[in-house]
RNA sequence: GGAGGGCUCGCAUAGCGGCCGAGUGCACCGGUCUUGAAAACCGGCAAGGGAAACCUUCGAGGGUUCAAAUCCCUCGCCCUCCGCCA
């Protein structure tokens, strides 16, 4: 959520972001008026109050008429005090879903545009020339069959589409991955977490996935529990209502969970293979910092994923995305794409974004240093999101024996340097 | 699922419907003393809003009352015992 006191005094910042995103404008005067009315609803409250206060404490010292004649006026103001009271809540939660509904204030270097107007910021190893190696490279669902790695089939047998199974080398690959991601995390300061992936509303709307997102969130209606579609919530709320010391951050987690997403509105994107799923697990960075040290903290998880992908051996860009492609909470986001030989393309496998204060504005979480309690900023970043993974591993480092070369990094993690197609 | 017990300022605890935003101990911070430290003693020490007066917060939400940490109801979480299951 924006801080109030921006958005007092800098109401046009805040309405140039929101054009920037796409998003309404009018929304800013909205939220403005409804605080307006909140301030007010709070003063008269207040009034009402303290006057109430203190005419009980001589309610308890009189006696006879004269208390007679006090409790009798109290009455009276017991009954404004609920009324303001009534008044007064209301107010508040209106100017705070109006609140709610704002994203975060985007970071003006970030790319102004929609989808495709991001920004190419560097690209990383080169693509191979398969003509010229003398074979057509094949697709991931085929190589992961024959490696008896990856199971569609079975996967939409038993679940539906956007659903597989992994299997042999597929899960030993996915084990691989984890353990490589977190060990590596674990140097660069990550405390490692398995975090709940059913987590409660609060959770949910605290990290800004109830907003334009919440259609791709999974909801368990009976139980009121949401499944979360990355670990950056429940690692995000971990915190939730608590001042952390500043001495103690910037504090890093590196969280290993499935993570589950309904994919609406995609229908006929990539419905082959594993690019795209219901569920799927992942190593997702998470850093609480100081917000001036933001930005310095996003380009680290921005380097820490790309030491991942280069330990992958796998061609990438890292762009830098356009202000109307960033989640709701995201001031700034870098995407890392990898190449994917049989789609010609690259395609996002990790992505980092800079949440500035907002995440914590909405989940109560602040810093206190020796000046007092101040805002904390949340940023996050994907290491390893283990099938978009998989498929640029398999698809790489395919060969023309339909042997797969293992990355050297992994090598160690799976006791061997080669995965070869499983007899029929 | 059944039966109890609890949730108060970092921790542990006290708390009669008004003198409780709240006592005590420990921890922590500052000072006196000391060559230094420990001990002792003195002082400070929850958060938020507000320029301030003041307001809000004793797990959460309702209710009773002029007045609720204190009484009533609902919910959540934790603990103990029993049953069941991994």
């Amino acid at each position: 959520m924006i801080d109030l006191k921006t958005l007092r005094e800098n109401p046009d910042a805040v309405k140039k972001s929101q054009t920037a995103r796409g998003e309404s404008a009018d929304l800013v005067d909205r939220v403005i008026a409804a605080d307006e009315a909140r301030r007010a609803a709070i003063v008269e409250f207040e009034r009402v109050r303290a006057e109430q206060n203190s005419l009980s404490k001589s309610v308890g010292a009189a006696k006879g008429d004269e208390k007679t004649a006090l409790l009798e006026k109290a009455k009276t103001l017991a009954a404004q005090v609920k009324e303001a009271d009534a008044k007064k809540s209301e107010a508040e939660s209106s100017a705070r879903s109006e609140l709610m509904n704002l994203s975060n204030l985007i970071d003006p270097a970030a790319p102004v545009g929609g989808e495709a107007d991001f920004k190419v910021l560097e690209e990383i190893g080169s693509p191979r020339d398969f003509d010229k190696e003398g074979f057509a490279p094949k697709d991931h669902v085929e190589i992961g069959k024959a490696l008896g790695a990856i199971d569609v089939e079975r996967g939409a047998k038993v679940s539906g589409s956007r659903f597989y199974y992994l299997t042999g080398v597929g899960a030993l690959l996915e084990f691989a991955l984890v353990n490589y991601a977190i060990s590596s995390a674990a140097k660069n300061g990550f405390i490692p977490v398995i975090p709940p992936v059913l987590v409660k509303p609060a959770a949910m709307e605290g990290t800004g996935f109830l907003g334009q997102a919440a259609e791709n969130v999974f909801h368990l209606e009976k139980d009121d529990f949401y499944l979360v579609g990355t670990s950056e919530v429940p690692l995000a709320a971990y915190h939730m209502d608590e001042i952390i010391d500043a001495k103690k951050l910037p504090l890093r987690y590196s969280g290993y969970s499935s993570c589950f997403r309904r994919e609406a509105g995609t229908y006929g994107k990539d419905t082959r293979g594993i690019i795209r799923v219901h569920q799927f697990d992942k190593v997702e960075m998470f850093s609480f910092c100081k917000p001036e040290e933001a930005q310095k903290e996003h380009l680290r998880l921005l380097e820490w994923e790309k030491d991942f992908l280069k330990a992958m051996e796998v061609p990438f860009r890292v762009i830098d995305v356009a202000s109307g492609d960033l989640g709701s909470s995201a001031a700034r986001k870098f995407d890392c794409e990898a190449w994917i030989p049989t789609q010609n393309a690259y395609r996002e496998v990790t992505s980092t974004s800079n949440c500035t204060e907002f995440q914590a504005r909405r989940l109560n979480i602040r810093m206190k240093d020796e000046e007092g309690t101040k805002p904390i900023a949340t940023l996050n970043g994907t290491l390893v999101a283990i099938p978009r993974m998989i498929v640029a591993i398999l698809e790489n480092h395919q060969q023309q024996d339909g042997t797969v070369k293992v990355p050297q990094a992994l090598q160690a993690f799976l006791g061997t340097d080669i995965f070869r197609p499983v007899s029929a």
